[in-house]
DNA sequence: TATAAAATTCACACTTTTCTGAAAGTTCAC
DNA sequence: GTGAACTTTCAGAAAAGTGTGAATTTTATA
């Protein structure tokens, strides 16, 4: 590699501090596995959030033992999320990225937003479900009680989704 | 078999209350699935949460195209998590169950506690790595910025876990 | 524009998870 | 007790999901 004595700019100087980012990386990545997001977006989101300053892909795919490939594709999908952000060094064609100044709005608002789309699947469901019993004859019982239990479900639903628009939103954003 | 004439005992009647309460099912299934609890899991719950009455394995199994060996497992989870509850019927040695009569409190209850769980495992982690910080020098700039950022999650989380613990609830359990 | 360094894409190997079928274990009516 | 009807356990097959390396494309300089 070319010199790399820039300010903050690799190797690991402090091995206790490689051992914490790397572990609380690892669990970043257990939990954004549980979330279905994939392992290597939490590990990476965390690993950048340790990292004091800017931080190449290459940098990242060695120092987590990753292929470069996965890091750029994940480094993209948190992008995308709003997580981190691409920064610029002169003459160096690297990419750079650091996380975003609140990430901790954008991390709460992202599983939000999952949780919000799971819902949303569900309720597609639901509303299918209603429409196909209400063409269907209201004379039978089993069908009433089909309907009679869709509908408390949609209700469910509506007062969930509600929830998680007003109240919640008015809670959390506000926490820097 | 033998007769099976009881009330809302077997078999499919209505073909349009079949196809709806398995598409449900499907969608539950996803959901569950999603949540790290398995598709048959959600599937269950939501067929049993649109069947009238009580409702034996057999049955479930039959209905949805699984095993019984899946039903089974899946059904004791189920009951072990206070969303479904076994009934009896007198000369028949089959299990029965039926939803619990409060799903919509144990579902949202359910669901709580398994983000619960998710983040007291990165709470663990994270106590960790503040104890080891606070151990090693703090004359070094790296473990300095580590350790304020260790101490920066900490905060987002216990403010996190208040926020799991008032009010949602407060919020949620109302609702019958 | 040529070229070299880095990023990205993609087919596929590997790992983990999930489900089933067969066998063993229970339970209850007789 | 015995046997028939269910349930449960478990090994391993099938399916999903992940990550990698080789090949390709992009990008920034000279």
């Amino acid at each position: 590699m070319t010199q790399t004595i820039k300010a903050g700019a690799s190797a690991a100087k402090q091995p206790l501090a490689r051992d914490v980012r790397q572990r609380l990386a690892a669990a970043g990545g257990r939990t954004s596995h549980d979330l279905g997001l994939g392992r290597i977006v939490g590990q990476m989101l965390v690993y950048l959030y340790l990292w004091d300053g800017d931080c190449s892909l290459d940098q990242i795919a060695e120092d987590l033992g990753l292929s470069k490939a996965a890091v750029s594709v994940s480094a993209r999908q948190l992008e995308h999320l709003g997580m981190i952000r691409r920064t610029w060094r002169e003459s160096d064609r690297r990419k750079y990225y650091r996380t975003v100044d609140n990430v901790g709005v954008a991390l709460r608002q992202g599983v939000l937003s999952i949780l919000r789309n799971k819902i949303e699947a569900m309720a597609v469901e639901l509303d299918a479900a209603h429409a196909a019993l209400k063409t269907g004859a209201r004379a039978d019982a089993e069908l009433q009680f089909l309907a009679g239990r869709v509908k408390r479900a949609k209700v469910l639903r509506d007062r969930t989704q509600q929830m998680l628009g007003h109240p919640l939103l008015a809670l959390l954003l506000p926490s820097r």
